[in-house]
DNA sequence: AGCTTGACCGACC
DNA sequence: TGGTCGGCCAAGC
């Protein structure tokens, strides 16, 4: 029949796939998943991971500025100190990603980090 | 059809 | 370091 009922839309199914891609201790930007995706934008990604993001490891997808998702800091950062995420202490001592370590290219070269 | 909202981003000041 | 502004793009009302 003409309607096919999709559960979930194909640029959802990609985020997250993308998303479970990302390797422990790493993360990546709304902005850097629409880009590696080469479509949609950070506010789709957003709206992706606030719909579904619950089945992948959602912490691994954070905002440009490194602050953990608000509401869901804390299970975050268990999720940063067990992968050993690099953090960086911020303004008022509350613990930031750092962005310069911890952001991944997306596999395209996994080894380059090492500064 | 128009306006508001949102797990955003970069530039500016 | 932090606040504001404009741009972005899809979904809801």
């Amino acid at each position: 029949m003409g309607r096919m009922s999709e559960e979930l839309p194909a640029y959802a199914e990609h985020v997250l796939e993308l998303t479970e891609r990302i390797p422990p201790g790493r993360v990546m930007t709304y902005g850097d998943v629409a880009e590696w995706l080469g479509e949609g934008g950070p506010r789709q990604v957003g709206r992706v991971m606030a719909l579904y993001g619950g089945a992948v490891p959602w912490w691994r997808v954070v905002r440009a500025d490194g602050v953990p998702l608000p509401g869901s800091e804390l299970r975050a950062l268990e999720h940063y100190r067990a992968e050993a995420t690099p953090l960086r202490p911020g303004a008022g001592g509350e613990p930031r990603l750092d962005m310069r370590r911890a952001r991944w290219d997306g596999g395209g070269n996994s080894d380059e980090a090492h500064t």
